[in-house]
DNA sequence: AATGAATGAGAATTCATTCAT
DNA sequence: AATGAATGAATTCTCATTCAT
């Protein structure tokens, strides 16, 4: 066979457009992506065959990164409150720690460039957390919203509570923890 | 002298233009923009001088409307959270009419071409309702948080909660109820 | 009004896309064809929107000025023969005498480019000629075959003539005449 | 020595190549050319150096396939006439079995990407045709024209009746007979 | 001021050809 | 020899902005 596929550019195509789009937004051309990857303009074509294709792709992958990042130290065991807070600490300090991802990730969210099935991919596989959400939604610890609800209401104060901590880095440690205490007034069964 | 530039026309302009960058994105044309609004392409530049003057103009000028919608009947007196709600009815309900402003606010707010100026400007002017919180936030009645990271989530949870009410219209009332009902847990005082 | 567009620029942009198209064939760049016109890259598509509405419009320019050398001084009286003889001396001085719009129409036909309107409309015009066919081959004065097959065979044997008169500028009267009489044994009534 | 270059897979990319070229005209990408013929798109370039080599070659190749049909059973004896109709009748059934070829030979012929030297070579090797045609022309048995203006003629009709025959299958027989009475009419001495 | 044609610098993508495997 | 990834120049078309009318 002849040369295969690099899996290194794929992923420095990737690493390349998670900047350049955090940079310049969506209509960042995609000879800056390859330049900044060390490829030729061509080949980022051979890799993802549009550009959509390559923002989906890039889409997903920070979606990949993320869930690493908040899931494979998540205790299966715990309080509602406890297994939340590890998520929210995962989630606040791969955010601060990743701000071109998360810059990407919000500008690729309201584009309207990703396609229903990337959506979806996107939000699925969180596994245990989402049994998490189910149970605690339906028995109350966590009011009686919904589930999509409460995740929803998890990611708008997580995103907000990053953009202090990275606003911030100094007062980070007080922001994430006033975030948490937010977010568990915000949702968490009423104090008698 | 020539004839004066007309407001009529501004207005045409940034009234498309919110259509057409809910709809398209920042990349959507200019005369896209021009056509919708019925002037002539050349016309939109003798009213903004470049694009990115229009998009400017064009995030103040939907933070005005908001602004408008949400001050105009605020309630002086009454109680912290009476004053809190009438601010989250307003907002979620004018959210919640307005979809394009809506959704090209968010694609501006995250698009960098905003001058600081612009974002400064945005933020400003919701007069008695900044004095609410510096004085609430002071005293405790809403947590020790700092006034900007209120509005943020205040901001942030409305936001949640119009993308729910505009997908669910039969339940926006709820989500409305539910929204504010979370944003107080998350900022008002401690209940004992 | 602007500008209003410029018939003398379309008239530009048509003559040199035939030389180009005649020299480079299709694949001819159309930033030659522009350059050529002296028309800049992009005027070019204001004129004609995609690079096959260009070269559609341009088969049917080329169609229409050899309609009009051929049929502007179209006898109506005199003999088959004649009448005949008359457009097969237009047409292929005519096209000796061009030979880029020849060559460019010959890229185009074969090309696959254009569409089924443009090839019937290209088609269409030739008014008395038509005529004089119709009758001619229903009367038997054109042999039986049908009139899409004898202006086949005047157009093949035409082309061939022209090309050598172009080929052999100094015997073109006499290819001329001989194309004519090989036209005449070819579909001209049999002789006793 | 490593593996010598295969004949099959040289036929199968001029094969492949005179399907491409037919349907998608010269601008068809190389590699849809060495997809169809089932080799690799850097295989194609090991039995043609540029796309140009393999066009030219396409050429000849189509014209030794014509060449075969018209003259493997070519009578050396008999009349002018009767040995002329033989050839008509190779020509016409051998390209309207071949569409492809026929259709792709056309794009070839106005290309302007044939070498000279090309086109000499696939005007030749007509061998006893060429016998036929210099003696008749001379001796006045088909008039008084050149040798290549006859078979420019023949060739011409021969185009537009294969053409009419693809056309309708129907009455290709017709077509056929038809044609080949145009061509004596149109070369053949004139009848007294 | 209003119009819309004119401009030309990009933009995404294609493709003949090269070259590492 | 065969493969197909890599290359980057070339291509068509777009678009913010200018300018003649």
């Amino acid at each position: 066979m002849a040369r295969p596929k690099s899996e290194d550019k794929r992923r420095a195509i990737l690493a390349a457009a998670t900047q350049v789009v955090a940079e310049a937004g969506l209509g960042a051309p995609t000879a800056r992506i390859a330049k900044l990857a060390g490829v030729a303009e061509g080949t980022l074509f051979t890799y993802f065959e549009t550009k959509d294709d390559l923002l989906n792709a890039l889409y997903l992958d920070i979606k990949d990164q993320m869930r690493e990042a908040l899931m494979s130290t998540y205790p299966s065991k715990g309080s509602v409150q406890k297994r939340l807070k590890h998520i929210w600490q995962q989630y606040v300090t791969w955010g601060a720690a990743h701000p071109h991802a998360r810059r990407a990730l919000a500008q690729l969210d309201v584009s309207g460039r990703l396609t229903p099935k990337t959506k979806a991919a996107g939000a699925l596989g969180f596994g245990e957390f989402d049994v998490l959400l189910r149970e605690s939604t339906a028995n109350g610890t966590l009011r009686g919203h919904s589930p999509a609800f409460v995740t929803a209401i998890l990611t708008a104060l997580a995103e907000t509570t990053m953009e202090f901590m990275i606003r911030e880095p100094g007062h980070a440690e007080r922001y994430s923890t006033s975030g948490f205490e937010a977010l568990w007034g915000a949702v968490g069964a009423k104090n008698k």
